[in-house]
DNA sequence: ATATTAGTAGAACGATCATTACAAAAACGA
DNA sequence: TCGTTTTTGTAATGATCGTTCTACTAATAT
């Protein structure tokens, strides 16, 4: 057989990666993603087909590498009784590290789905199946800490919760305080339930 | 004197204001804003000097036409008592009209806060301003209405419910449930005080 | 009426965009 | 070592971006 690839894909996904989370898909040109990748536009067409391409791929390794292992802990079986807790004040400290690159940058996916290529259907449902994820997540995090609360209060409490997660990541690049308030928020409903 | 403009002013920058709306800045191209003002290029560039020049005359259209009327019952000296539930489900319902332009499209300015043109200084503060006159009706309204609660839980209070507006506006165009969640929850922490 | 001023129309500019084409170089299996 | 396969480097493509230039038209003041 011929020549083997030079570069590691998980690497160079993880470098691009980086490019749209912070510029957005259409900010991110081609000649960004040469400069963070190490690779000509030749290589990422050869190995990605085109931008969208890779663009995909990204969203596909931020999903695995940062988005499930975070939500780990909430999505086992039995998760532990102060795990929806632990998810939402690591999501606090994290939004307070302003120099945090994740922090900073807010969560991929939602900043795509506020951008013109959210128009495409597939970022569509790629988005709207992240959101039932994580809502899922916290509850199944939430009737874990909330085992003696009606269901239907909990039912409501998850959905409550799950706007407040999302308007966090949305509001990071916007307004810092505002993202912060909304974690307050969420911890505060618990708190009294 | 030479000639007079021909074209009304407020209505040109009211048409290309629903471009930015719709599209944000980067977005929106000049044919489009050509198209929906239904002027030339050379028209554009005469009154307005460029893209961004018609986007500021946008912005500031947006804050006199828009936002100032819907805050101006929170804004009074003495404000109805009610005055701050009246406006959250005006907002509400604004939402769940789906084919409305305004709950489809969200905030001219928080959509403009998490776009690259956001790196701009001038719109940063702009930005910023706007949240605060926000803020500072929301917390007219909210004490007005929580008149023999703590001052400081009322302070407390407006923070939250400012963040949940600002998110329930980022949410728009991203994940309407969401949203509408967002304000729900805004309600119902004003309706336990 | 005439000179002046400003609005209008449309072409043209340079820059950048994503993408493709093609030739040279490098690394594998045999 | 040789042939194959893939990567790599560079150039070129066509489209679109925001902006500018120039000629032309229209309306006002004298």
């Amino acid at each position: 057989m011929g020549r083997t690839q030079t570069f590691d894909t998980g690497e160079v996904v993880r470098a691009a990666r980086g490019v749209f989370w912070k510029h957005g898909y259409e900010a991110a040109s081609v000649p960004a993603l040469e400069a963070a990748t190490g690779l000509r536009r030749s290589s990422i067409y050869n190995a990605f087909g085109s931008k969208r391409g890779l663009f995909d791929a990204a969203v596909a390794s931020y999903l695995d590498e940062i988005v499930r292992p975070r939500l780990e802990p909430l999505k086992a079986e039995l998760p532990a009784p102060n795990a929806i807790l632990d998810y939402l004040h690591g999501l606090r400290t994290g939004l307070e590290q302003a120099g945090s690159f994740t922090s900073a940058n807010g969560c991929l996916l939602i900043n795509t789905a506020g951008a013109p290529i959210a128009d495409d259907a597939t970022v569509r449902d790629t988005v709207a199946a992240y959101r039932a994820e994580l809502r899922e997540a916290i509850g199944n995090g939430l009737r874990r800490h909330l085992a003696d609360v009606p269901a239907d209060q909990v039912e409501r409490l998850t959905e409550t919760c799950t706007a407040l997660v999302v308007a966090a990541y949305a509001l990071t690049r916007v307004d810092n305080a505002s993202a912060l308030s909304s974690i307050d928020t969420a911890l505060d409903l618990i708190d009294r339930a």
